[in-house]
DNA sequence: AACCAGGACGTGA
DNA sequence: TCACGTCATGGT
């Protein structure tokens, strides 16, 4: 157990304060009454419709920016009013593109969609297994894995580019470190623990944002003690 | 005006 | 297995 990990989490959590992730679009009006001392995720877990508004959204990000994935799902709820499975699969293939168009690729993404849905459909109120999800086209393990850990409170730790990049940059494993083997070294070194598995990936994508991007704005940054990169990139700057 | 954003799939070696 | 190409909008 390397208890670094979990001192990182403390550091972002200290920094960043609770996440709260999923970000529900349909909940958005309710989570701006709860930013003092409010904690989002203790005893919370997404009711049905929630669930599949968070596999929705865990598509249309792919490769793309949460921003506008957030125009895209406001597009769809404006449509047809509640995220249903059946109320996707009524929309042609073309119509539901084009409403979902802000997200990327939407094209592709109106047919992964559309398969979604048909999978949620028949799943009724159970519980997916991981392998269940990955067997749906257009979801790979990143997207399975933000269904499994948001939607159904499985603790399953989501890696993505954040992830990858800012753990590389502290020389814990190598930028290119293939997924599942991302995802063991924090599942090896971390409490099995659904809530601390949420929040970190939420911290770790905010702290992607503000200061680990692609182009990093070290300034400021908190882990800077902790980072060769940072550290590399003040001598040569 | 390139570059990037909370990836996944298909193809050829 | 792996290294690429493809998919595509909107912000900086």
């Amino acid at each position: 157990m390397n208890k670094k990990v979990f001192e990182i989490y403390n550091i972002l959590l200290d920094s960043y304060g609770p996440q709260g992730w999923w970000p529900l679009i349909s909940k958005q009006d309710e989570k701006c009454f709860n930013t003092n001392g409010y904690h989002p995720n203790i005893d919370y877990s997404p009711c049905k419709k929630e669930i599949f508004e968070i596999s929705i959204g865990a598509v249309l990000t792919q490769n793309s920016a949460w921003r506008n994935v957030t125009i895209a799902i406001s597009n769809l709820i404006n449509y047809i009013g509640i995220l249903t499975p059946q109320n996707i699969l009524d929309l042609t293939d073309t119509h539901l593109a084009d409403l979902i168009k802000p997200s990327g690729y939407y094209n592709q993404k109106s047919k992964k969609l559309k398969k979604l849905a048909e999978y949620f459909l028949i799943l009724n109120d159970d519980i997916p297994s991981r392998d269940d999800l990955l067997s749906i086209w257009g979801i790979g393990p990143e997207t399975a894995d933000c269904i499994m850990l948001y939607g159904f409170s499985q603790s399953f730790f989501v890696i993505d580019k954040y992830t990858t990049r800012l753990f590389s940059r502290l020389s814990f494993f190598n930028e290119n470190i293939k997924y599942e083997k991302a995802a063991s070294f924090f599942t090896d070194n971390l409490p099995d623990d659904t809530l601390l598995f949420q929040e970190y990936h939420a911290l770790i994508v905010e702290h992607g944002k503000r200061h680990c991007k692609s182009k990093p704005d070290c300034c400021g940054c908190i882990l800077l003690n902790w980072c060769n990169f940072g550290i590399d990139k003040k001598l040569t700057s």
